[in-house]
DNA sequence: GTCTATAGCGAGATAGAC
DNA sequence: GTCTATCTCGCTATAGAC
């Protein structure tokens, strides 16, 4: 909205701000983080918090409507496409969140939780797709033989957990059992074949 | 430790305190709780929080040891059991999970945010514990035939997302796709027996 | 042990100079 | 637009009466 003098490489004072926040939020959650920690990230001052997001709340709403976009678009984007089958559909979504989650691992906790806190901004970002997602949902029951709704949803579940909750249990697991990140990197990447046909031959035991 | 009149029924002044800090806790978080929260929670006085236990913090760390207890005891319990065998471990997992959760929805992204925040808290309650999962590890081992660390890992993150990632995204779930309780909660309890005939399947399929 | 009152500080927000 | 200085409030912690 503000541009003031968005040359070529580096940004603008609100910009810096706001990917400061990104990271700031994303890492300590609303409660937890200072606006004094998101200055100094940004190298900026305090008050130029204030001066252009007015309050912490409302920078943090920002962030919030962004990641949540940033996240539900994905698996939209994908399912919503009538030219390919479902089983094209499962890898594509793997490897997209993982590619997504590797860069962003604190995404999926920040949103269940900040959700927890605030569950209305469901009602502020999602009435739009919220539609969509239904419409989403009735693609994916006549690519599969699966029909009730709660089936449809066990498997959406069964898979997402698979995708993602490596993902969210990723600093306990390498405590635990003492994997170098390299290695447990690589066990991600595996995934993104396995996930595909476990889930597949899942389907098809739910159907029998 | 300073049982001063615990009656019957009703509890003493601590345990009202600690069973209201558990709960405001648990739904807010350490950074998102406020100590008049609690007091006014355990009906008492909120100089009372500070002459039982001197801080906020020495109060969030005894709530989070008991809590970490809580959720890695029923893993290691079950797996050390010695006298069954893989197959029949993992309903009773699932089992004793989904009762745990049922009743405290909120554990497990409490557990995880705060550990975030603070992975000290492995270092104090855990290296005991830790080495007990290094053995449970091994125990594992003998029973299946995945022998590298990373193929039991695949397995063990694939089968307790299948159980707990449905909890994490539970209010989620259910908002997106108009879900009541009753029917999520039936959907939890069917998966009692979906999990462990699915990772059965996943096994034999890692395997081959 | 329990209460009231308050100290003390940390955090978000703003006034006002430049 | 950006900075320094400061206001104000909410929160944790504590002193001290009962």
């Amino acid at each position: 909205m503000k541009k003031t003098s968005p040359k070529k490489l580096d940004l603008s004072t609100e910009e810096k701000i706001k990917h400061a926040a990104e990271k700031v939020f994303m890492e300590k959650g609303f409660s937890g983080a200072r606006t004094r920690d998101i200055a100094e990230e940004a190298g900026m001052n305090l008050a130029l918090l204030n001066y252009y997001f007015r309050s912490k709340e409302n920078l943090f709403s920002l962030i919030m409507m962004e990641k949540l976009k940033v996240f539900f678009d994905v698996i939209i984007e994908i399912l919503k496409d009538t030219e390919i089958s479902l089983t094209e559909k499962l890898p594509r979504l793997v490897n997209k969140y993982t590619d997504l989650l590797i860069t962003q691992p604190d995404l999926p906790i920040f949103l269940l939780s900040e959700l927890k806190q605030n569950p209305d901004f469901f009602a502020e970002k999602l009435n739009v797709k919220e539609k969509l997602h239904q419409e989403v949902f009735k693609a994916l029951e006549k690519e599969t033989n699966l029909q009730a709704k709660e089936e449809m949803v066990q498997m959406l579940v069964t898979f997402l957990g698979m995708t993602l909750f490596p993902f969210i249990v990723r600093e306990v697991m390498q405590n635990l059992f003492d994997i170098p990140e390299k290695k447990y990197a690589e066990m991600l990447n595996q995934r993104r074949e396995l996930i595909p046909a476990w889930t597949n031959e899942i389907i098809k035991m739910y159907l029998k």
